[in-house]
DNA sequence: CTAATACCTCAACCTTACTTGAGGTCAAGT
DNA sequence: ACTTGACCTCAAGTAAGGTTGAGGTATTAG
């Protein structure tokens, strides 16, 4: 009865992998490749999972849709056992650190969306002064490059 | 007095933008490619802004910081008035429409956050239940290709 | 007038998150 | 045995949002 513990047995094909979790097969090769998930080989080369990675895969899917990039959930799943099968606890705890991050952004687009009547919203667009360019907040960072502001940006105005 | 509602002088050079801006030049060089600004030429080939496109230039920056892609930063530039420089009352119509996206991520944000003790917190990340992959709230979608789930996706678990 | 900047275009490169295709192998059914 | 379908690797393409560099022209300060 310790024999199933561990599920040694019963490794599954990328393709059932992919209708499984709903991912394309390219997809879950390139989660491989980006350290997601580990799959052995069987003596023909081919990639044999565990039915854990299923939900393994799922949390991927679940992490991206909050909005994760796959880096951000590879150092979370990083923390994951790697001797035995998650637990529930090990699952809860990753989903309170997502939990923390999540509030900050709510927190974060509720500051932004307050803001954006005095800032856009009263015609001045004023940077100097704008809450909106406070670069305290974890903003958003999207694409790359610098994105700063300094000094007074609209200080002499058209029509002037 | 008519002569000043355009302000036809007082054309800037795309370094002094940069300097007013934070932007970098071929940055703004960039985003004159997607149709954000539109300089006119000098005699020399060289690149003359309005001053009002410093303003321009920092709703650009601002909408990104709240999370919108330049393509629905242009579309809502586009909704500005061509003959004249805008009005208060034009940001302000603008603000508001990003506000009321704004309002949307928030709440969306907010289910997720509450669904996600359930979800993942359990330990079952069992998809076919799972409220986060509710396909009626407009996800995130950051990256390409298909984001699908169907069916029973943990049916058979590990350790079973 | 000349040197130093600032500016110009065009092409290539970067990151993230994948897809698509070419060319070849493995596994399963008959 | 043979065929089909699933699988393999590697290279290139896509989209967004830019940066970097090469090679050349404009403008400006002295």
């Amino acid at each position: 009865m310790g024999s199933n513990l561990q599920t040694n047995k019963e490794r599954i094909s990328i393709g059932r992998v992919a209708e499984r979790t709903g991912l394309s097969v390219s997809a879950i090769r390139f989660y491989e490749e980006a350290g997601l998930v580990t799959p052995v080989r069987n003596a023909g080369g081919q990639r044999r999972f565990l039915r854990s990675d299923i939900r393994r895969l799922s949390f991927v899917l679940i992490s991206q849709q909050l909005g994760f990039s796959l880096e951000e959930i590879r150092q979370r799943l990083d923390g994951l056992p790697r001797g035995r099968t998650p637990t529930q606890r090990d699952w809860a705890r990753m989903s309170k650190s997502f939990r923390d991050v999540l509030d900050d952004r709510i927190a974060m687009l509720t500051r932004m969306r307050n803001r954006l009547d005095g800032c856009i919203g009263c015609g001045c667009l004023s940077l100097t002064n704008c809450a909106l360019y406070n670069p305290n907040d974890e903003a958003s960072q999207q694409g790359s490059g610098p994105r700063y502001l300094v000094g007074d940006i609209i200080a002499g105005e058209d029509g002037g």
